[in-house]
DNA sequence: AATTATTTGTGCGTATGTATC
DNA sequence: AGATACATACGCACAAATAAT
């Protein structure tokens, strides 16, 4: 009797406890009204108390002890600390990636946690495939390394429901222009180009050709370091010396442009190339056209990776902290984890580049005085 | 009253019907006894078998329509499908493991799997801690690379929990030599070993050295390849001629020992080692006492890394299907997944190793020829 | 050191509501 | 309409753990 609309009083019961303590009524650590004094207050039978109390200890909410009472659990448990931690990259095993992930993969595992990795290779279709994946396993954090992130971000909803669900995430190496308010570590890549450019012009360079990736972050950056150098010395900057290429003709396009340039007699005594990788194709390349590196061209890198030490031309560089960008990663989405939410959510952090000199450049100012 | 040592017996209940279903007296989609029928037959009251009935439900063993019935879970659930699946390995990026590691990725990611990585630094210890971690969390699978695997296995009893879970795994790279009853992957390393040191004999060689991993499965097979070489040419096995190292000394003695060696004049025109790393690291030692390589001494390596291509000294060495072994470790542990349990649980696949001569060795049969 | 009150855990019996067949 | 089965709810009794007396 007395069941008509509001039907399932254990329902209702557990949806006002639950209301209650998200509202601060019972905080944390807390006693709860014994089952008997609810059910006296309330004048239902303490059966329905019980059921009521039972799911809101399924749910994390409270937990009872034998003989002593029910307990409003510490820390809000609504967040089940899975101690999994996500990370997104490109690629897997390519270039600096292992280092990367090694540094994520040292601090995190001292502090307990899980990994568990995805590739997107550079695909945002993948992207968000992962994303959605993640969302229905649960992990307590994310680190993402962002596909093509200079392109608009095709999945702002996707991170919404992070937020939400109060998953802290941290980008790596770029960030999608949108999203800037939340917490990334990248390379100051603007300064980077900037330090190579500036050095081959600082050793008598004036014709310096560039090649970079426009559907990313870092490519744009280190463009942009390019022209700052070039329009601080004063030398005009000419679009026409400038190699655009994209994920998608990556093998092709910068080996083919450098190639017709080449041909078509166009004049250069440096090229600034994107990474290492590309750094050493532009060097074949130019090397089976009959040109020297570096006593006709100067080349630089970017990245210092392995591939810059060893070949018989020594690749000028920048530094590249693989593991230490890695493990900066995972300190600060540990401080997002564990830090208190809406709290210094605005951390970023820069790794400055560092200029490594080799012997894929040369001193051309030193050819001027001898003359 | 009647309640003495049996006590729960919702409990009990709930533990006997359990068993009924994973012994398969009630099959996937039985419908089970009625709650009314149960308590009768089992003189208990119907609130004690619903509280037992209600757990089965959260655990996933039954489901239960209002008006019709309770029914058996359709595909049996103690086997959660988190679609998650747990990989260990020694290191995550040194080496060849990001190429194995990419070849794992890019199989189990096509089948709608994610990875958990785990790395143990080729500490037992680690390992322990990593498959202890792995039993918290769940996964439907996983693949190992053994620490120190020619070693005894330190904690069998974890494996034994696997297998009482019915969680498959795979090895690669090695095996436990107890177990070498599970499903593993590994390079015929021993052929391997047997190749290079025979291609030394075929072109002349006769003082033969060689540099082995002491606590790994690899290293033994590699050395039992080139005893079998050095016996079928008749070249008697000179146990002072090999150099045995561990993980701990890795970056000290192989150096320190071939250095001694040439010091005390010990006979060598060639050295088998281990692997590419240490085959450089021979070479920067050898160079550095004023040897030549391959003029003097010849040097082999072995996993075809991107170190044995790079340098000014190519190495001859043998062919590792980096990622291709993933793929196959992928592969073999989808089998395990969706394969009926107990069935062909004895799958092994070997590589075969490929010899790829290279520059770092010298025909010295043509100098013979000339005299 | 033993007792007592309080509180949660287990179990029984009953009644009513509601969905399915 | 009626039988069956699960869902909700009430009241009671006792066990076991805890804390205070």
């Amino acid at each position: 009797m007395a069941n008509k609309a509001g039907s399932m009083k254990y329902f209702k019961l557990k949806e006002d406890l639950k209301n209650d303590i998200l509202s601060g009524i019972y905080k944390p650590g807390d006693k709860m009204p014994s089952e008997n004094q609810l059910a006296r207050e309330l004048s239902i039978s303490r059966h329905t108390v019980r059921k009521a109390l039972s799911i809101l200890e399924d749910e994390g909410y409270i937990v009872a002890y034998h003989g002593k009472g029910t307990f409003c659990t510490e820390r809000a448990i609504h967040k089940k600390q899975s101690r999994n931690i996500a990370v997104i990259t490109t690629y897997i095993s390519d270039y600096i990636f292992p280092q990367v992930l090694n540094g994520i993969n040292q601090v995190l595992t001292e502090n307990g946690y899980s990994l568990m990795f995805k590739t997107t290779g550079n695909s945002r279709v993948n992207e968000t495939k992962c994303l959605e994946d993640i969302l229905t396993k649960d992990v307590d954090g994310l680190i993402i390394e962002p596909s093509k992130s200079e392109l608009f971000c095709k999945h702002p909803n996707l991170y919404q429901t992070l937020d939400q669900y109060e998953i802290p995430y941290v980008f790596i190496q770029g960030v999608y222009s949108e999203m800037t308010d939340k917490p990334y570590i990248v390379m100051d890549d603007c300064k980077g180009g900037y330090l190579l450019t500036k050095h081959l012009i600082e050793t008598g360079h004036r014709f310096i050709a560039g090649i970079f990736k426009a559907d990313d972050y870092q490519g744009k950056e280190r463009h942009r370091g390019y022209v700052m150098a070039l329009n601080e010395a004063g030398i005009p900057y000419n679009p026409d010396a400038v190699i655009w290429f994209r994920t998608e003709d990556r093998a092709s396009k910068p080996r083919g442009e450098i190639h017709r340039m080449t041909k078509e007699g166009f004049p250069m005594d440096a090229v600034v190339c994107y990474n290492d990788q590309i750094a050493l194709e532009i060097i074949y390349e130019l090397e089976a056209l009959g040109i020297s590196i570096p006593d006709d061209i100067s080349v630089t890198g970017y990245d210092n990776s392995a591939l810059a030490r060893l070949g018989v031309i020594k690749l000028t560089t920048i530094a590249h902290p693989q593991k230490k960008l890695g493990e900066m990663a995972g300190q600060l989405l540990l401080e997002q984890i564990q830090g208190i939410p809406n709290e210094k959510s605005k951390v970023t952090r820069v790794i400055e580049p560092e200029l490594i000199v080799r012997n894929s450049c040369k001193d051309r100012r030193r050819m001027e005085e001898k003359r």
